[in-house]
DNA sequence: ATTATGATATATAAAAGTTTATATAAAGGA
DNA sequence: TCCTTTATATAAACTTTTATATATCATAAT
């Protein structure tokens, strides 16, 4: 999957995979990410596939960029992949709902405490959706003449909002729940 | 991850991996799968680190079963797991909001598809939530005397419902979107 | 003035986790 | 007769994470 990933941004511009790691933590991060060392491995394997063609670019008082740039192979792959629709619900793994399945032998004051901490992150990474995210979005569609693509990276964004308002009020749910068994 | 999961359902009873897998699917696969292969090996895997003990069970007209059994090392595992609480958030990866990030260059109709596809899937999940798992666990509920499992359990499957009510109206909002852009 | 750190930049090895495919075997229902 | 369910197991492939290595510049801290 992450090969789209790459190929989708490279459709946009020729990057790096320095560039790439940094683009995805700024824009997917939200619905995709990836570490540093599996981009390198994939745009490599995206090359010998002949997706990608890449080239050295010399810096002074840098390391040497290698720059990928999307092959027409490549497009057409994407392009293959963006036109065939989605059958499935992707199914999801939520690490703090398998803990908290089995959490009920736990007393319920390390369960509070467990929950609270997850609030406080979902809100921190609410507040970051509604700034931070959102600015890079508006301020790279008013920069560059691509309307329909800007309001897709809001609808993206808009997903990574809502996600965590319903997560933060799910919490705030269960956590009165675990609060009624102490009285 | 799975050896925690695998680790709690074995610690309220024995259990084969047939068994294991049944129990995810109509229990965690809202916010945890795992596909048979991966549990036989990962029940292998925990008998070598002595987690777990099995013995096959002789069965007439169906083939043996070998059921595993926690051991108090594997209960002491899965306490720890549980006593320590998560401090990150669980990066998600939604394949549905990487092809849309990625779509402006397809055709709005072939958008449109998709998106009504996927709320059609959503929408029978949904349905799946507020009927069948809601009365696997009531009846679970009412046919033990483990109360604050189940309302564990009831959170849990709630997570699954706010999460496909919210996903629902997002597809909502994103379709009203991308029919604007045909007027 | 020196030291530490963070950012820029790429790459690979090893381990861990997960999926896909295949094999076997028998009962029971459509 | 064919499909589904019950039941276990392994090989191969693929994906992802963790760890490590190298090198330089700019900035911040001591």
């Amino acid at each position: 999957m992450l090969k789209y990933a790459l190929l989708g941004f490279l459709n946009y511009l020729s990057a790096s995979g320095y560039d790439l790691k940094q683009l995805m933590d700024v824009s997917t991060s939200n619905f995709w990410h990836a570490k540093q060392s599996q981009i390198y491995t994939t745009l490599k394997k995206l090359e010998g596939e002949g997706m990608v063609v890449s080239h050295v670019e010399p810096q002074e008082s840098r390391p040497n960029r290698r720059v990928y740039q999307i092959t027409e192979a490549g497009q057409a792959h994407l392009r293959e992949w963006l036109d065939q629709p989605l059958m499935v619900i992707e199914p999801r793994k939520e690490t703090l709902l398998l803990k908290l399945f089995f959490s009920a032998q736990l007393d319920p004051q390390a369960i509070l405490t467990q929950l609270r901490l997850q609030r406080n992150l979902h809100q921190a990474d609410l507040e970051k959706y509604q700034t931070a995210t959102r600015d890079v979005i508006s301020q790279f569609a008013a920069s560059t003449d691509m309307a329909d693509d800007a309001q897709l990276w809001e609808a993206a964004r808009r997903f990574g909002e809502l996600y965590e308002e319903m997560f933060i009020r799910w919490l705030d749910e269960t956590i009165a729940l675990v609060e009624g068994w102490e009285a």
